[in-house]
DNA sequence: AGCACGCCGACT
DNA sequence: GTCGGCGTGCTC
């Protein structure tokens, strides 16, 4: 009898073996899809792992058959199981959830597939690539250099620096070698910018894998990377590590600090940078991370000669770094100066910049009206029924939303509480800020682009093409405009608050503040004029403050790697972080008490906790979490066993069978 | 994760 | 008397 062991898109950290009857066992292959039956009476869609003889070592096991075998080619290849089972191993969770993650649904659900279409012809082997000036053919050597000695390169290029047309030389020479690329993007909105660029020189060899697409087009680019013409280049965001590619060459991972790649939910909670660099190991590929802002752990890494290291100190053109100034906004507000959002530098240097037909960008880090509103008379605020936050106010649709779970309400006219009819806003957001530059640039084109405004697909590259093409004189947004764009008439970007970011109770808070402020300056005066950035803080003393000014990245580095090393916070540990809910305030109590005490039995003083984390209810469930800590110098696959020792006991303990209890590896926060 | 089994409260 | 609540256990 032959038997296969078969990975099911299940939460369970094993796989189940059936029996394969002989009439299928021509067609059954390591890496073919299969349906089996599963619990009672269902039917599951399976990949088969492995093929051998014998059956599971449980007797009292009844070892059903196959039913199907779905796909006469494979299509999950081995290496790309293995891979799987490291995310799996790593991540703390289980191989069928990386499945899940990684699987276009309509390969899922078993259905057979269109033939993938063939690839054009046309094989060029020269292409018409960028000319390169003399720091950047200097910054492509010295890669070149750097990966004979480490397969992982730390390119570290000022904003404008042009690592796009560096990338694109090492692009071109992995595939006359016959090899593959991956591209891999924080953003779907930065993919459209890039696939323009890239298709113009690699044509049709490209594809894209992002959520935006359908899931049938993801199906397709997946039945392509396992098909004998597989696409050359793949440019897309964190899911897509997880296709298959047959000869992979070289991983670009281009703004390799952003957290984005970081996934937080569901499992697998994978860092796709980080599992990029394994995935080309895995291959015998190179790695390059390409950043103006990197993060603290690749740059120690390349500190410590376990990434190579270029930087490219120039930018293209040879245009200056913007000047940054800092606007005291306590200061200000004390003397009843600011307008609004506005202190008087930042209407002036707006004023200036529109008269003389420039652009200006505002970043605030907080979409919305106001954050919310407060009862004057009693304090009241209005907060979400299912999660443990305040609900912000969104004006333009006359809703209180919140931003966990998305419920919303209708503004109250008068405060429940004490029916007191003045409620105030409290805090502002993007929509306040939009408002206030009706107010004072009534003729002034502007544009908000958040998350608010770009929830339909083609919302993000029509404010974008708009900008760019100057129909729009202002753009007001969050992250979103920091975020590697390029345009040529923007001479002034403002920071409307830099407080809310300086403020996070989160131990990379400065390092993320640094880049975000950092990139949000690069925006200005990208061509021709040297830009303007105006920073307005009631930190306006804050060190770090005056690193931004200098565009300091080491000061910034070595003054936080001291404290991190002070107060034990990654490079210098491990993290690991327990998380337990349930929807019942008492279990969650329970279940994180007795976790806390199974995690101190294995390893004591390493384990914090358990607290509460500062959103700590969502959607109706009760959130704990506890914190790990352990030395990088402990074997971490001996702390891996204990951690899913001690989750298994949790969920035997009396009580706690029912909690929800995962982990998450190299937290954000 | 699903799904079924099983043992205690408010309804026709 | 039963419908249904969610705790517990199982899935090759």
């Amino acid at each position: 009898m032959t038997y296969c062991d078969v990975l099911l898109a299940v939460p369970l950290r094993q796989l189940f073996t059936y029996s394969i009857p002989p009439e299928l066992a021509d067609r059954a292959h390591a890496g073919c899809r299969v349906r089996v039956p599963f619990g009672k009476q269902k039917t599951q869609t399976g990949i088969v792992c492995r093929i051998h003889a014998m059956p599971p070592p449980d007797t009292s096991i009844v070892v059903k058959d196959i039913i199907e075998v779905v796909d006469a080619e494979a299509v999950v290849l081995p290496s790309q199981m293995s891979f799987w089972q490291w995310i799996a191993d790593y991540y703390l969770c289980s191989e069928g959830e990386v499945m899940k993650a990684a699987l276009p649904a309509h390969l899922k659900r078993g259905k057979q597939p269109r033939q993938a279409a063939q690839a054009a012809g046309s094989l060029a082997l020269e292409w018409t690539l960028p000319a390169l000036s003399q720091a950047q053919q200097a910054a492509l050597d010295a890669v070149r250099t750097q990966w004979r000695q480490h397969p992982v390169c730390l390119l570290h290029g000022v904003t404008s620096s042009g690592k796009t047309e560096i990338y694109m030389h090492l692009i071109a020479e992995t595939l006359s070698q016959g090899r593959q690329v991956l591209y891999l993007l924080p953003e779907i909105v930065l993919t459209s910018q890039l696939t323009d660029r890239l298709r113009a020189v690699f044509g049709e060899r490209l594809g894209v894998y992002h959520s935006k697409y359908s899931d049938a087009q993801r199906a397709e680019v997946w039945h392509r990377q396992v098909s004998s013409s597989p696409y050359d280049i793949i440019v897309g965001v964190r899911s897509s590590v997880l296709l298959p590619f047959q000869r992979l060459g070289l991983v670009v991972v281009d703004e390799e600090h952003e957290v984005n790649f970081k996934q937080q939910e569901p499992a697998p909670r994978y860092n796709a940078r980080d599992a990029a660099m394994v995935l080309a190991r895995y291959s015998g590929a190179r790695t390059l991370l390409g950043t103006a802002t990197p993060s603290f752990e690749s740059f120690f890494n390349a500190r410590r000669g376990k990434y190579g290291y270029v930087a490219l100190t120039e930018r293209y053109g040879d245009v200056a770094l913007p000047a940054v100034d800092v606007v005291d906004v306590r200061e200000l507000q004390r003397k009843r100066l600011m307008a609004g959002s506005f202190s008087p530098q930042l209407l002036t240097a707006m004023t200036d910049a529109l008269g003389r037909h420039e652009q200006v960008i505002l970043f605030h880090n907080r979409r919305g009206f106001s954050n919310s509103i407060m009862c004057h008379m009693c304090g009241w605020t209005p907060r979400c029924p299912h999660c443990d936050v305040t609900l912000t106010l969104h004006k333009h649709d006359g809703r209180m939303t919140c931003h966990y779970c998305g419920f919303t309400t209708d503004i109250p006219a008068r405060c429940p509480a004490c029916d007191n009819a003045d409620l105030r806003g409290l805090g502002f957001g993007t929509e306040r800020v939009e408002a206030d530059i009706h107010i004072h640039f009534p003729d002034a084109r502007v544009a908000r682009m958040d998350l608010d405004t770009t929830r339909s697909r083609d919302a993000y590259e029509q404010i974008i093409h708009d900008f760019a093409a100057g129909g729009t004189d202002i753009l007001v947004g969050t992250q979103m405009v920091t975020k590697g764009l390029d345009f040529e008439r923007v001479s002034v970007v403002g920071i409307i608050s830099a407080d809310t970011m300086l403020n996070q109770p989160d131990f990379r808070a400065y390092e993320r503040a640094y880049q975000m402020l950092s990139q949000v300056a690069g925006r200005a005066g990208r061509r021709r004029v040297r830009g303007r950035v105006i920073l307005q803080t009631v930190n306006a003393q804050l060190p770090l403050l005056q690193h931004v000014i200098a565009s300091d990245f080491d000061a910034v580095y070595r003054q936080e790697m001291a404290e991190r090393r002070q107060f034990v916070y990654p490079p210098f540990v491990k993290m690991v972080v327990f998380y337990v809910r349930h929807h019942a305030l008492r279990t969650v109590e329970l279940a994180a008490r007795e976790a806390t005490l199974l995690l101190r039995a294995h390893f004591g003083t390493r384990v914090l906790g358990p607290d509460e984390p500062p959103v700590a209810r969502v959607s109706g469930m009760h959130i704990r979490r506890i914190l790990i800590k352990v030395e990088t110098t402990l074997p971490l696959a001996d702390v891996r066993r204990l951690l899913v020792q001690a989750r298994e006991q949790l969920l035997l303990t009396s009580g706690c069978g029912s909690v929800q209890a995962y982990f998450d590896v190299d937290p954000l926060t």
